[in-house]
DNA sequence: CTGTAGTTCAAACGTTCGTTTAAAATACTT
DNA sequence: AAGTATTTTAAACGAACGTTTGAACTACAG
């Protein structure tokens, strides 16, 4: 088994039992005996766990972000092409469409979105970290954005609205492979109909009245 | 010391720690030891850990739902008499209030509304399944009343929006000790302001045209 | 004061955890 | 084909975990 299998099947493993089960209640015998790979593989790869948890979550947040900030770009050009900025639609859209569509996009990427979405609420900060880490930046353009975007919204309620988005969002995430409260109707939930569910609640959200 | 004072040490303690670290983050001997207890004295006043976690949920989670209860109750009798159903923010209220307000009722609520803000994020399901089960039949009654009150949405839209609501709130109040996503900003954020930011939000989402 | 039920205590239980080690096996270069 | 570098392996490490135990201690009724 060549080095790039063994690193590939840890990841995929560990990126699902840490979606299912967390950082801390995942272990590495779990991880190494599902991935079908010696328990000291883990450590010789990728130094410790915690390189590992790194690693699942880089391998997929750097190119999501990259996509964000791809679409956050298109929308910035069209605008401009009008001499005006993007619409809070444009710029949340920009945000949460490569989020809720990522599952589609790779077989493994759907537990990669429940980790992700609970990344923000994990109370180990190894995880939560790594997250925020990689978040703290793109969060601050598409930030700068809505405020360009909602001019009579004061600075600081554009903040927490924003916050709130993510709070419904990263709700979302958790809940695309599981019913976030369970209700006793059966409700579907592709990732496409979710962004035509979620957008128009966080437009009106963010563009209401004070 | 008697018994009520070591039980409610150990509870205070414990929805402390839960809070910062996650149930499974937080040993009975940091417990045990910061309420200067022994460490037996957990199983012998509530079993086991699990026992714990149910207590120091409950303990605090059924006067909340007592309150949200009350509060949509009177919203109701306010309604009836003009003949009406309560129309969305008065919901909506009745709901968000109680809940960002407990960290004001009691000295320790600070501690437990991130416990709860976590618990739907929680890999752990000790502490999901025990907050999901107390959940459950409160959320019921929000969405009835949030059918009616909006009578031009499809059900399973309303679901999906109420969901959202609670990702939003369920974010806010693990952010109610901490920036939620750190910014560079100060943003400040007392509890009474936090219900006025987020009302507008989830109002204009919940009532937004499809 | 005596006896009983309730509570606290130090100590140890077996298990599981992440990590390390050094030898064995494989892959790659010359 | 030989020799070096990389990877895999089985075994063990010490530490931390939740829980159990039986004796010591406390409170209070008779």
């Amino acid at each position: 088994m060549s080095q790039i299998d063994t690193k590939e099947k840890i990841l995929d493993v560990a990126e699902e039992l840490f979606a299912k089960t967390g950082y801390r209640g995942t272990s590495m015998r779990a991880i190494t005996s599902q991935a079908e790979v010696n328990l000291a593989a883990v450590n010789y790869h990728f130094g410790a766990k915690q390189g590992l948890i790194t690693a699942v979550i880089e391998r997929r947040l750097l190119p999501l972000n990259k996509l964000r900030e791809q679409g956050l770009s298109a929308a910035k050009e069209k605008a401009a092409k009008e001499g005006k900025k993007p619409d809070v639609p444009a710029v949340l859209l920009a945000f949460i469409e490569p989020t809720l569509l990522l599952p589609d996009s790779a077989p493994g990427a759907r537990n990669f979105i429940t980790l992700i979405g609970r990344a923000l609420a994990d109370t180990d900060k190894t995880a939560r970290n790594i997250f925020i880490l990689n978040m703290k930046p793109i969060i601050r353009i598409f930030y700068t954005c809505l405020v360009e975007a909602l001019p009579d919204i004061p600075k600081d309620v554009v903040y927490w609205r924003l916050n709130f988005v993510i709070g419904s969002l990263s709700h979302t995430m958790r809940a695309i492979d599981r019913c976030p409260v369970p209700m006793d109707e059966a409700v579907a939930h592709d990732a496409r109909s979710l962004v035509k569910l979620l957008m128009p609640f966080v437009t009106a959200g963010m563009e209401a009245p004070l």
